[in-house]
DNA sequence: TAATCTAAATAATAATTTTTGTCAACTACT
DNA sequence: AGTAGTTGACAAAAATTATTATTTAGATTA
């Protein structure tokens, strides 16, 4: 069973990845949990409200570690900045072109995706996969 | 039946998209059509190779003008820059993590991967599927 | 076919934005 | 209390976009 995002303790997280648990690290985990998917400069700007004296540098450092230790993960959307969210398993994107919002889907298992490949130029770690489309409030 | 890139005429592609056949133009999708996948750095470095006094702004506006017309994608992997190819059907990339090149694969059809998905908040229009793992060369 | 015209494209450069590096001061945790 | 890791402030570097005078591709005309 894998933890839901609700559940998830940040400091947890922070210990489990051996970084310190300051009030930054704590702030910039809980606006990426909040808002499920958030830019830097999200990020930047919604901690600077709490915390008004943090650096961009910090948050910039902070993103990378934590992407270093597989905490984060990058959403890359065609032609947009890029995005971080909070590792959980398996999962995929909705990222509509009109709103420009991302959506976590459920896609079946990695295995039977793994199947759709004809030839392979060598062994599969991970999948990434977003899908773009105009979503349920945008449509007309 | 879709062309495949080797007789792809660029001439043809700019006249098609309402752009100038400028050799600036010619140049870089030249080089993008030889490299397969190229960054802004690479297209630059090759481009100016042929042609020295091209500017780096002129690359930049040439590769958002392609790719807003649709003759360009966008390749993002995961924590690099981004990579430019020319648009052809239906295709997806392996990324080596180890040596970082990007091999063009082919899936099974897009209607069948869309079924692997339980629920969508929307209409799919085109998916973009990214798979890491270390290729045949890279692996001990 | 050659000369002319015009909107678009280019080169050069400046300006802006984004990201990374440095380092003294501070702090989480031993 | 001690120490390695972290932060903030700032500088520096890298990436991207904007500006503008000049040039050019391609259409138009003669």
């Amino acid at each position: 069973m894998h933890t839901a995002i609700e559940n998830l303790n940040v400091k947890d997280v922070l210990k489990k990845a051996n970084l310190k648990v300051t009030p930054q690290r704590i702030l910039i985990l809980e606006v990426i949990k909040e808002m499920g998917h958030a830019t830097i400069e999200h990020i930047y700007n919604e901690v600077k409200k709490q915390y008004p004296s943090i650096s961009i540098a910090t948050v910039y450092k902070n993103i990378h570690n934590l992407y270093e230790k597989g905490v984060l993960r990058e959403i890359n959307p065609q032609k947009d900045k890029a995005f971080y969210e909070i590792t959980v398993f398996n999962h995929s994107h909705f990222i509509c072109t009109s709103c420009h919002n991302i959506f976590d889907i459920e896609p079946c298992e990695n295995s039977i995706i793994q199947q759709c490949f004809k030839k392979v130029p060598g062994k599969i770690n991970e999948l990434e996969l977003n899908v773009y489309g105009i979503c349920e409030n945008c449509k007309p």
